[in-house]
RNA sequence: CGAGGUGUAGCGCAGUUUGGUAGCGCGUUUGGUUCGGGACCAAAAGGUCGCAGGUUCAAAUCCUGUCACCUCGACCA
């Protein structure tokens, strides 16, 4: 009978490897993290969910201040007249932006655009902080939302408003731009790959794929379990692209005007979306230690018996103040096997038993989130062994991660091979550069160039496409 | 934006073909017994049937429109 209802509630979440789309929506619905909204492709954060964009933003935040960077804030409303100075800026968000034209029931002279990203705002602010070379560099940050208009949405991944930071730098020179533009990519590399445990491929768009009026833009790649990309960050150099038509321009030590080179990056919380997708697996959530609102939960085993819960709540405090994120469940109308399944559902990395029959043996039963596997720890020194858990964790779930990532990747030499490859993964090609070829691999196997890994050494002479020689090597694969 | 599908209690669904009192399971609340992989008994609460119009004595059910969500495409950063 257990059994039976067991297999009933497992069935709530679709087979991960049957349908991967209706997984993920199974997940992040029953896993609690947000919520649709009455707003069209519109979602609330749920409590749960909102605490791991939290831990991102912390971590994140303390790295980008490491790197000489500080936060701003900026005004959600941006008038047409400078959405419209960049073209292929305006161009690339025009058909996405929303619109505000009424305030307090006057119609406004001017309608202003809910903001789609704020580099106008900034290029204008900056145009008037700006004097002296001794100003330079600017690196500002600020976390807000944004509203794209989508034609169709998926929680996290695509929603008309999402929450991001948006790095936006001004430099004295292209060289010190370029190398915050690489270094701010690297930033994101770190990160994904050492607090997400999501490996990524870390390189350069093709003129095709880069941003709106960016000269060069950088992007960091993850692979999800179908073997689809999911671009999880973008860095920009922008040149002078905007500093020119927003005349942000300083004094150089000669005395004389230039330009400034401007960069801007951003991640957002799309990267709750790769977490899911690269570690969830058939019973859930799956989250990294380093971001998981829980890293460890307590459950009392028959919780009425004498000392079980005073040696729950001792251990709570023990971990608590040794600064793990522990949650203690004190819950008394659920049984224990409801408790284990929603904790896994959840995706809490550790998970510690404490019933009579450890404390019996001086011990706290385990199970760990990414392998299943169940031990016990000695309570006389349990701090220090959940924390070799936990680092083993992160640890285990990168390689795994990265093991997939690496089986799902394969060098191809022609058509044939590359559009076996994208059906299942990343496909590896020399490519001569051209836009056509582009063009032809998107419709001949709907697979879009990823990004240019910095390890460009050739593996073979000519190109993937077209045949002709070919000089650049370039990852592609299908992407959400 | 195109093709297909779904909207009924917090969640999962039946009922729609053939119009006639709003149903089931889980969860929730209260009381009690339990507790090492989704426990049990008893009682109770909970629904504008997505929304708007129409047909009818009567609409969850038939008709029209509309909105949202899901799958696959297209588009996009």
């Amino acid at each position: 009978m257990a059994k039976e209802k067991k297999q009933e509630f497992v069935q709530h979440i679709t087979p991960r490897d049957e349908n991967f789309s209706q997984w993920y929506t199974d997940v992040v619905r029953m896993a609690d993290l947000m919520d649709y909204t009455p707003v069209r492709g519109c979602i609330a954060l749920k409590p749960y969910g909102n605490r791991i964009w939290e831990l991102i933003r912390e971590e994140l935040d303390r790295r980008f201040k490491e790197t000489g960077h500080e936060n701003v804030s900026m005004p959600m409303l941006i008038p047409e007249s400078l959405l419209l100075k960049e073209a292929e800026h305006v161009e690339g968000f025009a058909p996405e932006v929303a619109w505000v034209t009424q305030g307090g029931g006057e119609v406004l002279q001017e309608r202003l655009a809910i903001r789609p990203t704020s580099e106008t705002i900034f290029c204008t602010m900056f145009a008037q902080w700006v004097q002296s070379w001794r100003d330079l560099p600017m690196k500002y940050n600020q976390w807000c939302s944004v509203m794209r208009w989508e034609k169709t949405t998926r929680p996290f991944l695509r929603t008309a408003e999402f929450w991001w930071q948006e790095g936006h730098t001004i430099h004295a020179t292209a060289e010190e731009a370029q190398e915050e533009t690489l270094l701010m990519l690297e930033v994101y590399r770190s990160f994904c790959e050492d607090v997400l445990a999501v490996p990524v491929f870390s390189g350069q768009k093709s003129e095709k794929e880069k941003f709106a009026g960016a000269r060069a833009t950088y992007s960091v790649e993850a692979m999800m379990q179908d073997g689809k990309a999911l671009q999880a960050g973008t860095t920009h150099n922008f040149g002078t692209n905007f500093s020119e038509p927003f005349n942000i321009q300083f004094q150089n030590k000669e005395g004389q005007l230039e330009h400034v080179h401007e960069t801007s990056w951003g991640v957002s919380t799309r990267l709750i979306g790769a977490i899911i997708m690269t570690h969830g697996d058939e019973r859930g959530l799956k989250l990294p230690p380093a971001i998981a609102p829980h890293q460890v939960v307590i459950l009392p085993i028959a919780a009425h018996k004498g000392g079980v819960m005073e040696k729950c709540e001792e251990v709570y405090s023990a971990l608590k103040q040794a600064g793990i994120r522990v949650k203690l469940d004190d819950r008394d109308h659920l049984s224990p096997g409801w408790k284990f399944n929603e904790w896994e559902l959840k995706g809490v990395p550790l998970r510690l038993e404490i019933g009579p029959r450890d404390m019996e043996n001086g011990v706290a039963s385990y199970m760990r989130r990414d392998s299943f596997e169940k031990g016990a720890l000695p309570l006389d020194d349990l701090v220090s062994g959940v924390k070799a858990l936990l680092d083993s964790i992160q640890q285990g779930m990168f390689d795994l991660a990265d093991a997939f990532k690496q089986e799902r990747t394969k060098d191809v030499f022609n058509m044939a091979e590359l559009n076996v490859q994208v059906q299942q993964g990343y496909a590896r090609a020399m490519w001569c550069g051209e836009r056509e070829c582009e063009d032809r691999i998107k419709e001949e196997t709907s697979a879009t160039s990823r990004n240019m890994p910095f390890d460009q050494t050739p593996f073979a002479d000519h190109c993937v496409c077209c045949e002709k020689p070919a000089d650049k090597v370039m990852y592609f694969a299908k992407a959400y």
